[in-house]
DNA sequence: TCTGGGGTCCTAGGACCC
DNA sequence: TCTGGGGTCCTAGGACCC
């Protein structure tokens, strides 16, 4: 705990929402909820106009519908989040060396690293945090809240607290009182299970936690969960902010929209997991001796299976067959909705490169050729062209697209043989909106523009067809174009929840 | 129309070794 | 001739986080 609030958290506000509607004109204001559109979907993040009528992270799209039927719902597009979040993560780096990324949208600053703040004092923290503000929005057009205290879990309630478009510094010495009232959920390893514990334990704020005792959390909690809740309660916390940390696992997984019976259609789907999980293995420059496959079934009961190799791989054949022979061991008649395959074990060297170390110091010693295992690591890694049908993902709401005449726009919906798309570009005013048939040869997909505040210079010339000219059909019921219907003032109690990943589902 | 996807850390039991 | 004790690895599951 420092005697100065030095520790900065950097939280954006509802980021993938936010990150639409910089992009796309016609949503700003409006409703909009990114997350998965299949039947088994859900919510990643709701905007904050979404929040008021009770849409939330972790929710299931069908529920948010019902909710905010008129809300944009939206696919996420990782590559451009990532875009954006490295712009955010570059001006982080200029207050400090020290930055710990902890998501796309979050991340702690050690100030105290950086020559930025000399004055450790609440003042000149306040004044760097409210600058890094100013520079964020400058830079990408979006609103982020900041937190400042003397501590990594300080300064992430802060940064709740300051929620949205905020700042919050706890001052240090006030933290037990500020801490006392609040429930206990508010801290970081408190979930509903330990809050369920403690709260038949009659504990339910951090200051009853506290008064406690560390022997009865112990008790209640066990070694390791019960020391530290016990600490932090107490407002006590000095782990240090960590530049960068090596992944200790790589994982895909899969729901399907209908579950899988069908014995070798598993099978198959294990497979192309574990190429996936192989591609990504190989991307990072890992390799893994862990092999654990995830099976959720139809009762959304779920199991894990391992297999630990001999030695790390990153050969797509060795993680296929060992994924292979575990699925072999789980019973999946009564149907899977969830497959999963992981590599965890890592290390930056594989078992191959030990091989050709040993291949290459045997040809220098003479003896002859060390080729007998290149032919099984080169197999090429069978992509996985079917995963979802191409006509699905290319037309998926949110997806950036050109039109030869109209040029770039965005899908708003499609259906039946139909595809709508509203043309407008991050710096252009609200467009308007056409319908063309999918297999439109004028239409095709294109890449995301970033926020109009990161364009620069390249953007603009290719603005989309101005408004006023007629003819845009518009079928499909238009969410972003209603009037604004603000109701009541609704909680907004955090902000984002779990951020999610790609859209995900796919039916046999 | 109930419940995503990618991670981390902890616990606990059994095998195995010394 | 009836019971060690500790350490490490592996497996499985669960809580939690974004």
């Amino acid at each position: 705990m420092r005697s100065a609030p030095t520790i900065l958290h950097l939280d954006m506000d509802a980021f993938y929402a936010a990150v639409e509607q910089a992009a796309k004109p016609s949503l700003r204001g409006k409703p909009v909820v990114v997350g998965g559109l299949g039947p088994r979907g859900v919510v990643s993040t709701a905007s904050y106009e979404a929040r008021i009528y009770g849409v939330h992270s972790a929710m299931p799209m069908a529920q948010a519908r019902r909710l905010c039927p008129n809300a944009a719902y939206l696919t996420p597009r990782f590559t451009l989040y990532r875009q954006v979040s490295d712009a955010v993560m570059e001006i982080l780096g200029r207050l400090s060396p020290l930055v710990e990324p902890l998501s796309l949208d979050e991340a702690f600053v050690d100030l105290e690293a950086g020559e930025v703040l000399e004055a450790a004092e609440a003042q000149a923290a306040r004044t760097v945090g409210e600058r890094l503000r100013v520079m964020i929005r400058e830079a990408t057009g979006l609103s982020g809240s900041v937190g400042l205290a003397g501590s990594k879990m300080l300064a992430k309630i802060a940064s709740e607290e300051a929620k949205p478009d905020g700042l919050f510094l706890i001052e240090p010495g006030t933290e037990r009182e500020l801490l006392a009232p609040m429930p206990v959920r508010t801290l970081p390893g408190v979930g509903p299970a330990t809050a369920e514990v403690l709260r038949r334990a009659g504990l339910v704020t951090v200051g009853d936690t506290a008064e406690a005792g560390e022997a009865e959390l112990l008790r209640l909690l066990g070694k390791a969960h019960g020391t530290s809740l016990y600490a932090m309660a107490n407002g006590w916390d000095d782990r240090p902010v960590i530049a960068e940390r090596d992944a200790k696992s790589v994982s895909v997984e899969d729901t399907f929209d209908v579950d899988l019976t069908e014995r070798t259609l598993v099978q198959a789907h294990v497979a192309r997991l574990a190429s996936r999980c192989v591609e990504r293995l190989q991307a990072a420059g890992r390799s893994g001796r862990t092999v654990v496959i995830k099976v959720r079934s139809y009762d959304f009961s779920t199991l894990t299976r391992s297999e630990t190799l001999r030695g790390p791989t990153d050969d797509p054949a060795v993680v296929r067959e060992a994924a292979a022979r575990l699925i072999d061991t789980v019973d999946t008649t009564a149907g899977v909705r969830l497959l999963g395959v992981g590599v965890s074990g890592l290390a930056d060297f594989t078992q191959e490169d030990l091989f050709a170390q040993a291949a290459a110091a045997a040809e220098a010693a003479g003896t002859p050729d060390g080729e007998t295992r290149a032919a099984a690591s080169t197999d090429a890694p069978s992509a996985d062209e079917d995963a979802k049908p191409l006509a699905d993902r290319r037309w998926m709401p949110g997806r950036d697209v050109r039109h030869a005449e109209h040029g770039a726009g965005w899908v708003q919906g499609s259906g039946v043989g139909r595809v709508t798309v509203r043309f407008e570009t991050p710096g252009s005013s609200p467009g308007r909106v056409r319908t063309y048939p999918v297999d439109d040869p004028d239409l095709q997909p294109a890449e995301p523009l970033p926020p109009a505040a990161m364009a620069g210079r390249e953007e603009r010339e290719d603005g989309p067809e101005p408004l006023g000219r007629p003819g845009g059909t518009t079928q499909l019921s238009d969410p972003a174009m209603r009037p604004k219907s603000r109701s009541g003032p609704g909680e907004d109690d955090g902000d984002d929840g779990p951020p999610s990943a790609e859209a995900g589902t796919s039916s046999p």
